[in-house]
DNA sequence: TATAATTCGGACAAAAACCTCTTTAAGGAA
DNA sequence: TTCCTTAAAGAGGTTTTTGTCCGAATTATA
Protein backbone atom coordinates (compact mmCIF):
# COMPACT_ATOMS: atom_id res chain seq x y z
CA UNK A 1 0.00 0.00 0.00
CA UNK A 2 2.71 2.50 0.77
CA UNK A 3 6.05 0.83 0.55
CA UNK A 4 7.96 -1.68 -1.90
CA UNK A 5 9.44 -5.01 -0.64
CA UNK A 6 12.79 -3.51 -0.97
CA UNK A 7 12.29 -0.77 1.41
CA UNK A 8 10.62 -2.90 3.52
CA UNK A 9 13.65 -5.16 3.86
CA UNK A 10 15.83 -2.70 4.04
CA UNK A 11 14.01 -1.57 7.48
CA UNK A 12 13.87 -4.47 8.92
CA UNK A 13 17.15 -5.64 8.15
CA UNK A 14 18.31 -1.79 9.83
CA UNK A 15 15.87 -2.32 12.74
CA UNK A 16 17.51 -5.63 13.38
CA UNK A 17 21.24 -4.61 13.08
CA UNK A 18 20.26 -1.67 15.61
CA UNK A 19 19.47 -4.55 17.92
CA UNK A 20 22.46 -6.42 17.70
CA UNK A 21 25.55 -5.25 19.49
CA UNK A 22 26.96 -2.13 18.22
CA UNK A 23 30.35 -2.66 16.42
CA UNK A 24 29.89 -6.40 16.35
CA UNK A 25 29.23 -7.16 12.63
CA UNK A 26 26.07 -9.42 11.42
CA UNK A 27 25.95 -11.62 9.02
CA UNK A 28 23.62 -10.82 6.15
CA UNK A 29 23.01 -14.90 6.55
CA UNK A 30 21.71 -14.29 9.58
CA UNK A 31 19.66 -11.20 9.21
CA UNK A 32 17.96 -13.07 5.94
CA UNK A 33 17.30 -15.79 8.17
CA UNK A 34 15.82 -13.94 11.09
CA UNK A 35 13.29 -11.89 9.18
CA UNK A 36 12.73 -14.46 6.55
CA UNK A 37 13.66 -12.81 3.18
CA UNK A 38 16.05 -13.83 0.30
CA UNK A 39 19.58 -13.76 1.12
CA UNK A 40 20.95 -12.78 -2.05
CA UNK A 41 18.71 -10.20 -2.61
CA UNK A 42 18.90 -8.65 0.95
CA UNK A 43 22.65 -8.18 0.18
CA UNK A 44 22.15 -6.69 -2.48
CA UNK A 45 19.70 -3.78 0.01
CA UNK A 46 22.62 -4.06 2.56
CA UNK A 47 25.36 -3.31 -0.11
CA UNK A 48 23.63 -0.41 -1.21
CA UNK A 49 22.69 1.03 2.18
CA UNK A 50 26.50 0.82 2.51
CA UNK A 51 27.18 3.21 -0.21
CA UNK A 52 24.58 5.59 1.00
CA UNK A 53 26.57 5.75 4.25
CA UNK A 54 24.19 4.07 6.57
CA UNK A 55 26.19 0.58 7.26
CA UNK A 56 29.19 -0.13 7.39
CA UNK A 57 30.53 -3.77 6.10
CA UNK A 58 33.38 -5.83 6.46
CA UNK A 59 34.87 -8.77 4.49
CA UNK A 60 35.87 -12.19 4.87
CA UNK A 61 36.13 -14.03 8.41
CA UNK A 62 34.35 -12.39 11.51
CA UNK A 63 33.18 -9.90 8.40
CA UNK A 64 29.25 -8.73 8.42
CA UNK A 65 27.32 -5.61 8.55
CA UNK A 66 26.99 -3.16 11.43
CA UNK A 67 25.34 0.69 11.62
CA UNK A 68 27.93 3.30 10.65
CA UNK A 69 28.70 4.98 14.12
CA UNK A 70 26.56 7.59 14.67
CA UNK A 71 23.20 6.02 12.87
CA UNK A 72 21.32 4.66 15.57
CA UNK A 73 19.64 8.37 15.24
CA UNK A 74 18.53 8.10 11.34
CA UNK A 75 15.40 7.82 10.52
CA UNK A 76 12.99 5.59 8.78
CA UNK A 77 12.66 8.95 6.16
CA UNK A 78 16.15 9.00 5.39
CA UNK A 79 16.04 5.36 4.77
CA UNK A 80 13.09 5.34 2.44
CA UNK A 81 14.41 8.28 0.72
CA UNK A 82 17.16 6.41 -0.31
CA UNK A 83 15.48 3.16 -1.21
CA UNK A 84 11.83 4.68 -2.54
CA UNK A 85 13.75 7.32 -4.38
CA UNK A 86 14.41 11.52 -3.60
CA UNK A 87 10.58 12.11 -4.57
CA UNK A 88 8.75 9.57 -2.28
CA UNK A 89 7.66 12.72 0.07
CA UNK A 90 6.65 14.74 -3.60
CA UNK A 91 4.05 12.68 -5.05
CA UNK A 92 0.63 13.16 -6.24
CA UNK A 93 -1.82 10.37 -5.38
CA UNK A 94 -3.72 10.54 -8.60
CA UNK A 95 -0.16 10.73 -10.50
CA UNK A 96 -0.19 14.12 -11.41
CA UNK A 97 3.84 15.05 -12.46
CA UNK A 98 2.42 18.95 -11.37
CA UNK A 99 -0.14 19.29 -8.51
CA UNK A 100 0.25 22.04 -6.34
CA UNK A 101 -2.38 24.40 -3.97
CA UNK A 102 -2.52 26.62 -6.95
CA UNK A 103 -2.73 23.21 -9.65
CA UNK A 104 -4.37 20.50 -7.69
CA UNK A 105 -5.63 17.71 -8.57
CA UNK A 106 -9.40 17.22 -7.33
CA UNK A 107 -7.95 14.82 -4.23
CA UNK A 108 -4.77 17.31 -3.28
CA UNK A 109 -6.26 19.11 -0.19
CA UNK A 110 -7.72 16.10 1.87
CA UNK A 111 -4.84 14.09 0.53
CA UNK A 112 -2.07 16.91 1.82
CA UNK A 113 -3.06 16.19 6.02
CA UNK A 114 -2.45 13.28 5.37
CA UNK A 115 0.63 12.66 3.55
CA UNK A 116 1.98 15.06 5.68
CA UNK A 117 0.94 12.93 8.82
CA UNK A 118 2.89 9.74 6.78
CA UNK A 119 5.88 12.26 6.59
CA UNK A 120 5.96 12.88 9.96
CA UNK A 121 5.09 9.62 11.37
CA UNK A 122 8.86 8.69 9.08
CA UNK A 123 10.53 11.83 10.23
CA UNK A 124 10.01 10.81 14.27
CA UNK A 125 10.57 6.93 14.16
CA UNK A 126 14.18 6.54 14.71
CA UNK A 127 16.27 3.29 14.22
CA UNK A 128 17.40 3.17 17.61
CA UNK A 129 13.66 3.54 19.24
CA UNK A 130 12.05 0.98 17.05
CA UNK A 131 15.36 -1.45 18.19
CA UNK A 132 14.30 -1.00 21.60
CA UNK A 133 11.11 -1.38 21.02
CA UNK A 134 12.03 -4.57 19.50
CA UNK A 135 13.98 -5.45 22.33
CA UNK A 136 11.20 -5.44 24.77
CA UNK A 137 10.16 -8.37 23.47
CA UNK A 138 6.59 -7.13 22.67
CA UNK A 139 6.89 -6.03 19.04
CA UNK A 140 7.74 -8.71 16.13
CA UNK A 141 10.57 -8.00 13.09
CA UNK A 142 9.20 -10.38 10.75
CA UNK A 143 6.67 -13.46 10.33
CA UNK A 144 6.64 -16.47 12.67
CA UNK A 145 8.20 -19.27 10.52
CA UNK A 146 6.04 -21.54 9.41
CA UNK A 147 7.02 -24.37 11.33
CA UNK A 148 5.67 -22.07 14.45
CA UNK A 149 2.31 -21.49 12.70
CA UNK A 150 -0.96 -23.67 13.69
CA UNK A 151 -1.36 -26.45 11.42
CA UNK A 152 -3.34 -25.70 8.51
CA UNK B 1 3.22 5.94 -2.72
CA UNK B 2 0.22 4.60 -2.36
CA UNK B 3 -1.40 3.94 -5.44
CA UNK B 4 -0.62 1.34 -8.80
CA UNK B 5 -1.01 3.00 -11.95
CA UNK B 6 -3.91 1.21 -12.69
CA UNK B 7 -5.86 2.62 -9.82
CA UNK B 8 -4.70 6.23 -10.75
CA UNK B 9 -5.87 5.95 -14.44
CA UNK B 10 -9.33 4.28 -12.79
CA UNK B 11 -10.40 6.66 -10.47
CA UNK B 12 -9.55 9.92 -13.23
CA UNK B 13 -11.15 8.34 -15.47
CA UNK B 14 -14.40 7.39 -13.53
CA UNK B 15 -14.09 11.19 -12.18
CA UNK B 16 -14.03 12.02 -15.63
CA UNK B 17 -17.25 10.34 -16.65
CA UNK B 18 -19.05 11.56 -13.89
CA UNK B 19 -18.37 14.97 -15.14
CA UNK B 20 -19.63 14.80 -18.17
CA UNK B 21 -24.03 14.07 -18.95
CA UNK B 22 -25.28 11.02 -17.51
CA UNK B 23 -26.69 8.23 -19.41
CA UNK B 24 -24.26 9.98 -22.43
CA UNK B 25 -21.59 7.26 -23.20
CA UNK B 26 -18.47 8.85 -23.34
CA UNK B 27 -15.52 7.55 -25.98
CA UNK B 28 -13.05 5.96 -24.09
CA UNK B 29 -10.69 7.73 -26.67
CA UNK B 30 -11.83 10.94 -25.30
CA UNK B 31 -11.13 9.62 -22.03
CA UNK B 32 -7.59 8.55 -22.81
CA UNK B 33 -7.32 11.93 -24.80
CA UNK B 34 -8.26 13.73 -22.02
CA UNK B 35 -6.37 12.12 -19.18
CA UNK B 36 -3.27 11.83 -21.54
CA UNK B 37 -2.98 7.57 -20.60
CA UNK B 38 -2.14 5.08 -22.92
CA UNK B 39 -6.14 4.26 -24.68
CA UNK B 40 -5.78 0.58 -25.04
CA UNK B 41 -4.34 0.07 -21.36
CA UNK B 42 -7.19 2.47 -19.95
CA UNK B 43 -9.59 0.34 -22.07
CA UNK B 44 -8.56 -2.80 -20.24
CA UNK B 45 -9.09 -0.93 -17.10
CA UNK B 46 -12.64 0.44 -17.99
CA UNK B 47 -14.08 -3.32 -18.80
CA UNK B 48 -13.09 -4.72 -15.69
CA UNK B 49 -15.07 -1.81 -13.99
CA UNK B 50 -17.64 -2.88 -16.04
CA UNK B 51 -17.59 -6.87 -14.92
CA UNK B 52 -17.37 -4.82 -11.67
CA UNK B 53 -20.85 -2.88 -12.35
CA UNK B 54 -19.43 0.67 -11.61
CA UNK B 55 -19.71 1.01 -15.76
CA UNK B 56 -22.09 0.48 -18.23
CA UNK B 57 -20.65 -0.19 -21.89
CA UNK B 58 -22.46 -0.20 -25.15
CA UNK B 59 -20.82 -1.05 -28.74
CA UNK B 60 -21.26 0.63 -32.05
CA UNK B 61 -22.12 3.91 -32.97
CA UNK B 62 -23.04 5.87 -30.37
CA UNK B 63 -20.95 3.72 -28.12
CA UNK B 64 -18.92 4.38 -24.76
CA UNK B 65 -19.05 3.93 -21.38
CA UNK B 66 -21.37 5.71 -18.48
CA UNK B 67 -21.76 5.45 -14.77
CA UNK B 68 -23.82 2.67 -14.18
CA UNK B 69 -27.64 3.77 -12.64
CA UNK B 70 -26.79 4.73 -8.72
CA UNK B 71 -23.31 4.33 -8.82
CA UNK B 72 -22.36 8.61 -8.81
CA UNK B 73 -22.53 7.70 -5.18
CA UNK B 74 -19.03 5.30 -4.98
CA UNK B 75 -17.04 5.72 -2.91
CA UNK B 76 -13.00 5.60 -4.18
CA UNK B 77 -12.94 2.69 -1.53
CA UNK B 78 -14.86 1.17 -3.44
CA UNK B 79 -13.07 1.61 -6.43
CA UNK B 80 -9.53 0.94 -4.81
CA UNK B 81 -10.90 -2.90 -3.10
CA UNK B 82 -11.62 -4.05 -7.45
CA UNK B 83 -8.41 -2.33 -8.83
CA UNK B 84 -5.93 -2.72 -5.03
CA UNK B 85 -7.62 -6.09 -4.29
CA UNK B 86 -9.40 -6.63 -1.08
CA UNK B 87 -6.53 -6.83 0.87
CA UNK B 88 -5.92 -2.95 0.44
CA UNK B 89 -7.08 -1.79 3.99
CA UNK B 90 -5.30 -4.94 5.63
CA UNK B 91 -1.61 -4.05 4.71
CA UNK B 92 1.38 -4.24 7.74
CA UNK B 93 3.59 -1.03 6.65
CA UNK B 94 6.32 -3.59 6.76
CA UNK B 95 4.39 -6.20 4.65
CA UNK B 96 4.29 -8.78 7.76
CA UNK B 97 1.41 -11.29 6.90
CA UNK B 98 -0.15 -11.12 10.69
CA UNK B 99 0.19 -7.64 12.21
CA UNK B 100 -2.65 -7.20 14.95
CA UNK B 101 -2.29 -5.17 17.92
CA UNK B 102 -1.36 -8.20 19.74
CA UNK B 103 1.14 -9.44 16.81
CA UNK B 104 2.46 -5.91 16.59
CA UNK B 105 5.49 -4.65 14.08
CA UNK B 106 7.20 -2.05 15.93
CA UNK B 107 5.39 0.48 14.12
CA UNK B 108 2.23 -0.91 13.95
CA UNK B 109 0.90 1.81 16.60
CA UNK B 110 2.34 4.47 14.55
CA UNK B 111 1.00 3.20 11.54
CA UNK B 112 -2.52 2.50 12.55
CA UNK B 113 -3.94 5.90 12.89
CA UNK B 114 -2.63 6.94 10.00
CA UNK B 115 -3.59 3.96 7.95
CA UNK B 116 -7.22 4.70 9.34
CA UNK B 117 -7.45 8.51 8.20
CA UNK B 118 -6.15 6.86 4.41
CA UNK B 119 -9.47 4.69 5.12
CA UNK B 120 -11.87 7.36 6.26
CA UNK B 121 -10.17 9.57 3.55
CA UNK B 122 -10.92 7.07 1.22
CA UNK B 123 -14.62 6.06 1.88
CA UNK B 124 -15.55 9.82 2.23
CA UNK B 125 -14.71 10.68 -1.33
CA UNK B 126 -17.59 9.88 -3.84
CA UNK B 127 -17.25 10.10 -7.72
CA UNK B 128 -20.06 12.48 -7.57
CA UNK B 129 -18.39 15.47 -5.18
CA UNK B 130 -14.83 14.80 -7.33
CA UNK B 131 -16.77 15.26 -10.13
CA UNK B 132 -18.54 18.23 -8.65
CA UNK B 133 -15.27 19.85 -7.54
CA UNK B 134 -13.36 19.14 -11.43
CA UNK B 135 -16.43 20.96 -12.95
CA UNK B 136 -15.76 24.29 -10.84
CA UNK B 137 -12.59 24.57 -12.91
CA UNK B 138 -10.66 25.43 -10.05
CA UNK B 139 -8.98 21.37 -9.85
CA UNK B 140 -7.02 19.37 -12.54
CA UNK B 141 -7.53 15.97 -13.12
CA UNK B 142 -4.26 15.40 -15.46
CA UNK B 143 -1.58 17.06 -16.47
CA UNK B 144 -1.61 19.94 -18.76
CA UNK B 145 -0.50 18.69 -22.30
CA UNK B 146 3.19 19.58 -23.32
CA UNK B 147 2.14 22.19 -25.61
CA UNK B 148 0.54 23.80 -23.02
CA UNK B 149 3.81 23.42 -20.90
CA UNK B 150 6.19 26.68 -20.69
CA UNK B 151 9.24 25.77 -22.60
CA UNK B 152 11.91 23.84 -21.50
C1' DT C 1 50.85 -20.33 3.28
C1' DA C 2 46.52 -22.51 2.81
C1' DT C 3 41.77 -22.53 4.01
C1' DA C 4 37.35 -21.22 5.14
C1' DA C 5 34.18 -17.49 5.61
C1' DT C 6 32.46 -13.49 4.14
C1' DT C 7 31.15 -9.32 1.16
C1' DC C 8 31.30 -7.39 -3.78
C1' DG C 9 30.01 -7.07 -8.49
C1' DG C 10 28.00 -8.41 -12.51
C1' DA C 11 25.11 -11.18 -15.18
C1' DC C 12 21.16 -13.51 -15.34
C1' DA C 13 16.11 -15.22 -14.33
C1' DA C 14 11.35 -14.85 -12.84
C1' DA C 15 7.37 -12.38 -11.75
C1' DA C 16 4.56 -8.51 -11.79
C1' DA C 17 3.09 -4.26 -13.66
C1' DC C 18 2.35 -1.75 -17.54
C1' DC C 19 1.23 -1.32 -22.27
C1' DT C 20 0.19 -2.70 -27.48
C1' DC C 21 -1.72 -5.10 -31.34
C1' DT C 22 -4.96 -7.72 -33.80
C1' DT C 23 -9.13 -9.91 -34.44
C1' DT C 24 -13.88 -10.45 -33.30
C1' DA C 25 -18.51 -9.11 -32.08
C1' DA C 26 -22.08 -5.81 -31.83
C1' DG C 27 -24.78 -1.82 -33.01
C1' DG C 28 -26.24 2.34 -35.64
C1' DA C 29 -26.71 4.52 -40.10
C1' DA C 30 -26.57 4.98 -45.18
C1' DT D 1 -27.61 -5.28 -46.80
C1' DT D 2 -23.32 -3.00 -46.28
C1' DC D 3 -20.38 0.06 -44.04
C1' DC D 4 -18.50 2.40 -40.24
C1' DT D 5 -17.83 2.82 -35.41
C1' DT D 6 -17.23 1.09 -31.11
C1' DA D 7 -16.14 -2.19 -27.15
C1' DA D 8 -14.52 -7.20 -26.09
C1' DA D 9 -11.19 -10.57 -25.92
C1' DG D 10 -6.96 -12.63 -26.17
C1' DA D 11 -2.22 -12.85 -27.35
C1' DG D 12 1.91 -10.79 -26.91
C1' DG D 13 5.59 -7.15 -25.80
C1' DT D 14 8.21 -4.02 -22.64
C1' DT D 15 9.74 -2.32 -18.33
C1' DT D 16 10.37 -2.50 -13.53
C1' DT D 17 10.75 -5.00 -9.49
C1' DT D 18 12.12 -8.85 -7.23
C1' DG D 19 15.11 -12.57 -6.78
C1' DT D 20 19.23 -16.00 -8.06
C1' DC D 21 23.83 -17.43 -9.21
C1' DC D 22 28.63 -17.37 -9.64
C1' DG D 23 33.28 -15.90 -9.62
C1' DA D 24 36.46 -12.52 -7.58
C1' DA D 25 38.28 -9.96 -3.71
C1' DT D 26 39.12 -9.72 1.14
C1' DT D 27 40.16 -11.23 5.81
C1' DA D 28 40.93 -14.07 10.17
C1' DT D 29 42.86 -18.10 11.56
C1' DA D 30 45.00 -22.65 11.59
Amino acid sequence: MVLSRTSQYAVQALIYIATQAPGEPVLNRDIADRLNVPAAYLAKILQSLCKHGLLDSFRGRLGGFCLRDGMQKTSLMQVLLLTEGPDFTKSCILGLKECTDETACPMHFKWKPVKNKIIAMMNDMHLEDLAKAVQTGKYRLADLPAAAMPAA
